[in-house]
DNA sequence: CATGAATGAGATTTCATTCAT
DNA sequence: AATGAATGAAATCTCATTCAT
């Protein structure tokens, strides 16, 4: 109810055990949360699920809000440290969305919580959802932006155009990677790339845009 | 619990007020799942905003869940509907895109309570919430599937684009319709049906993909 | 609804204040139900009645129904221990029936919620009412067919047998103990048993059944 | 809740469509009582049973406790004709005692709704319940007393043996008649018989009550 | 640190009954 | 006579959170 006294962390266990037990539970969560849902979800599941007593909630976590958002936060981080991980070194900018495509799916199979975990978030902390977003957005941002700088991506509002390619990430693995039957979803991402590629490549041009001529008409 | 006895549809109204009071809780119940989410939303509280006795949802709606699934298909037809006929009579398809991207945003402005319900059907009823990208996507994918033929658009697995295109506008109405303060999003819509134009037009390409080069340097 | 989940016995209490509250709460259901009825009978009323909070109910009993059936299967198993002590070293059989009958008046007398408890349960767990009959019916029959190899009793179905005379019990009880202002039963269990021995008696017999003869008219 | 209102008779249909209504709502009572029980029973299953509207129940019946309380005394004023007419004319009491016990299982056979609604009123109509009994064994006191003025049957309380043989062919019946699968009877009314007659017989006596001698020791 | 008993507010759902048509 | 929409009181059950041990 009270965010301000619920989301307050409590502090951080000092012994090994205890943090130990606080890792439990929050792993737990996750699980139970990308099982059942937050709202079906219950203290007392996590903590079954857990092997701890239904009071050492309480003793790692404010309440039960705390943890989905520490969650997502946490989700957050992990996705962009992984993403970051896979496309460094890589210099062409198509090429590091093509693989940063590739990553983001990766983690989406490895992580099938995720998209449970920051849609509940919406609502129940839509602070915390939009951080998720917005902070995936700003970095992608900051990369497109210097593309746009150098000339390897076509000159655009790099917002929308970040908001845009998280949108087709974001539904090509809910699709092919949640729903897919566990295909293989490489021919996903040729197929997108192939689609991005032209999108993005500042040197395709279209004498009128909107009017697309024939080539050899 | 039991989705087979809870989901199953009461009987409609047989008289003309019946009809009338059935679609006040229906439309209370769009109300209140938008402005406060599905979770928070009671029974008591929907029933309040229609002006019924508590007990009368119940006369209509076999429960919660199930006026969610109906304002979910019910949205899902409105917005195709609406979405066909702003597109009706355009002729060609790269301006179907931008005629269809400004009419969702448009359906977006103009239900806001879009997102919040269908984002809620994902954990009361995933079925349902499949159910409306699911029929999207049909749509999309049978226009696509056309103008590849007849050479509009860039041959493409028809259901990856229209998933990748569907994710785009999803997420382009929810950061600069939903949270945008309500600005004017045509900006929007030029700059993304710049970046579509370019990735959907078959006559734009790459001697080497990935790797590509200037033109006249 | 789901008899499997609101039957199923939640874990025991692990402390000794737990076991206390758990026995307050079945007492006091026994004493409600006793007196209102089961239907009646709210978990509201009980946990008043038990001096608990609403909640605790639900800590230890997964429904109204479950405690019902409890109560059912801890009646049976008291009633029988009851009128077993009283008839132990009884050595005939025929005094083994009178003291029985005894045995089971008195325990209705201190047991006045006995009758409404079992016979609720018909129409809330069928299976639990049934259980009640047949095992008393059970050890009844073990008796009655012991005491038929001895030549105690008329050799006659024990089955049919058993039912019988709990089927006497039960309307004596409830005429007689139930309904009668308090009064003693001596007399009844007096003219009962004079019906008993001579029905039961396997030394008296009829030249022809049905057709009585005077013996020494 | 107001008895007096409630269980106030509303006027009787005039008109032959009328009466054709109100039993027809009876009857489906009776079904929908005697499958899922009292409680359980809504108007509206009755009323949907019959084949009428909801509204309807209210024109011929003032409550649900109402036709409960009837259709217990229509089945008593059944029983007791249908039993009178099958012992008519026998002589001799014990015979008529044999005759009773299988028009009563047969009865039961008919109406498989007859013990379910007698047991249910217990608890929604105290009155109604124990009129049913106190009916019954007011007519069953009659006939005994008459015998054992003639010789032809124990002279005992004849109150306490009414009530023993109603619950003889109580217990008997519902063993036997509701829960035997469909078996026929027969053997069962033979069985009893042998025991009844031998407790009722006034001819045969013990030289010492309840310490029986064996004839040829 | 850890436990698990206890709480009670709040939510969903049912249904006998009334009443206008 | 018959209808069926509307009512709202009341019941069951859940669960986040507190707290004494």
């Amino acid at each position: 109810m009270n965010q301000a006294s619920t989301l307050a962390p409590k502090e951080l266990p000092r012994t090994a055990r205890g943090q130990r037990t606080r890792q439990q539970v929050l792993t737990a969560a996750e699980r139970v949360f990308g099982t059942i849902g937050y709202e079906r979800a219950s203290i007392a599941e996590i903590t079954r699920e857990a092997g701890v007593a239904l009071g050492t909630f309480y003793v790692y976590f404010p309440s039960k809000e705390a943890v989905l958002v520490e969650l997502v936060d946490e989700l957050s981080a992990r996705l962009r440290r992984f993403i970051a991980e896979r496309v460094a070194g890589v210099e062409n900018r198509l090429e590091v969305e093509r693989e940063g495509f590739r990553a983001f799916f990766d983690f989406c199979a490895e992580h099938r919580n995720l998209y449970r975990i920051i849609r509940q978030a919406e609502f129940v902390d839509e602070a915390a959802f939009r951080r998720y977003y917005r902070t995936l957005a700003k970095g992608y941002q900051r990369g497109l932006t210097v593309a746009m700088k150098k000339g390897e991506v076509r000159a655009l509002d790099p917002e929308v155009l970040a908001y845009a390619l998280m949108g087709v990430a974001d539904f090509l693995g809910m699709r092919f990677v949640l729903w897919g039957d566990g295909k293989r979803f490489d021919a996903v991402v040729d197929q997108i790339t192939e689609f991005l590629v032209h999108g993005l490549n500042p040197d395709l041009t279209l004498a009128t845009a909107g009017k697309p001529q024939r080539r050899k008409s």
